[in-house]
DNA sequence: AGGGTGATGTCACCTTGCGACATGACCGTA
DNA sequence: TACGGTCATGTCGCAAGGTGACATCACCCT
């Protein structure tokens, strides 16, 4: 390749900075367009003006190019479960709350979007309930530094991850209109209900 | 190749009986040789004597040669929330340790064995969490059936398979020695406690 | 000017997974 | 007995996912 070719920003920088939001917003657009599976990482490569080698650099495998926020999340998680002196499952039922305000909020559209596409491919489902599967770990652990045995923790975390779940489904779901937040506490609320209740039958 | 080879079982079937069975175990016992990564496909259909093609129209991929139980437990599953009368979450929960009964029950070590083999590999655990993922919406119609609403259906479905889950991690851990219909009575009333307490900080 | 560093491109390669077609045992029927 | 259909399997070739090894070149430091 020449020496100084139009795409690379001669007396700027080699290449065109943030490779890795490229091939995010490329991936993006073409499973939007394509679907995942009729998009291959050759394309997405191409569109983002790198080489596909970077891109396996850059995320490890096709599927990671859509969930590169999930780190950040974790973060929140872990933080917000911390420093509350709420009950357990009560903890991290608000913390789910502050990821949906910090996270979330006013992002509705694209994450439906995001939704559809991972919803139209097994392959994504499988990764999405890995990385909120792999949150459990992470929140139990800030649990048990708060001197809160196993069991309790596992089993908070656990809860507040379904919560958070089916609040979320609720939230895209594309006739509802209520914030994320308010989903949370509510579904909260069913939840203690059924696993409560002597309950009707 | 010859008409007649000594794998065919002349004047009985052209081929072994079995493929499916022979290709189960030789997945199982290749994974525990070399591991899930260092195992081919066409490792495991040599072995079983078959062609590599053949593998891959009865399997769909190679991960699902570990899981062609999951099947039957989603029916005795589906079956079980259907026939009982009790509380939503209480029937999920007592369809799980029947589930417990007719499947588990007497096959701890093969259990310990094939959950080891899925914690050594990412992909693996990806495919267990879609697995048991897949029980909600069958679990959730059952439930709906019998006249519940969505919110409770889904909720009482994703606790039950919380308290599985759960209670499964527990029975393969390798100092576990209760059973595993036990184990699920126990970590219901755990979670029960968890979810409802005002609680102790 | 010279050398080190780090992100990227290039190339070769293995494995997964699938479409298309050939083969041969089995079964029913004439 | 022969014929044809069916069905599971074998064979071949290939697109795509994913990786190791090495080359390249802007940048930075001295």
């Amino acid at each position: 390749m020449s020496q100084c070719d139009i795409r690379y920003h001669c007396r700027m920088a080699r290449w065109q900075p943030d490779a890795r939001g490229r091939l995010e917003a490329a991936a993006l657009e073409l499973f939007r367009e394509r679907g995942f599976e009729e998009t291959t990482v050759a394309d997405i490569a191409t569109r983002a003006g790198v080489d596909k080698r970077t891109f396996y650099r850059l995320f490890g495998d096709k599927r990671e190019a859509l969930f590169s926020g999930s780190g950040q999340l974790e973060e929140i998680l872990v933080k917000a479960v911390a420093e509350t002196d709420a009950a357990p499952f009560e903890a991290v039922v608000a913390a789910f709350r502050q990821v949906a305000e910090e996270i979330f909020a006013d992002r509705l559209e694209r994450v439906r979007m995001r939704h559809s596409i991972i919803q139209s491919s097994p392959e994504l489902q499988e990764r999405e309930l890995r990385k909120t599967g792999a949150l459990v770990p992470a929140v139990t652990v800030a649990l048990r530094a708060k001197g809160l045995d196993e069991s309790t923790a596992t089993l908070a975390t656990e809860s507040g991850v379904t919560v958070f779940r089916v609040a979320y489904a609720r939230w895209v779901a594309p006739d509802s209109d209520a914030s994320l937040a308010d989903l949370i506490t509510e579904v909260a609320t069913e939840l203690r209900a059924v696993t409560s209740a002597a309950g009707r039958r």
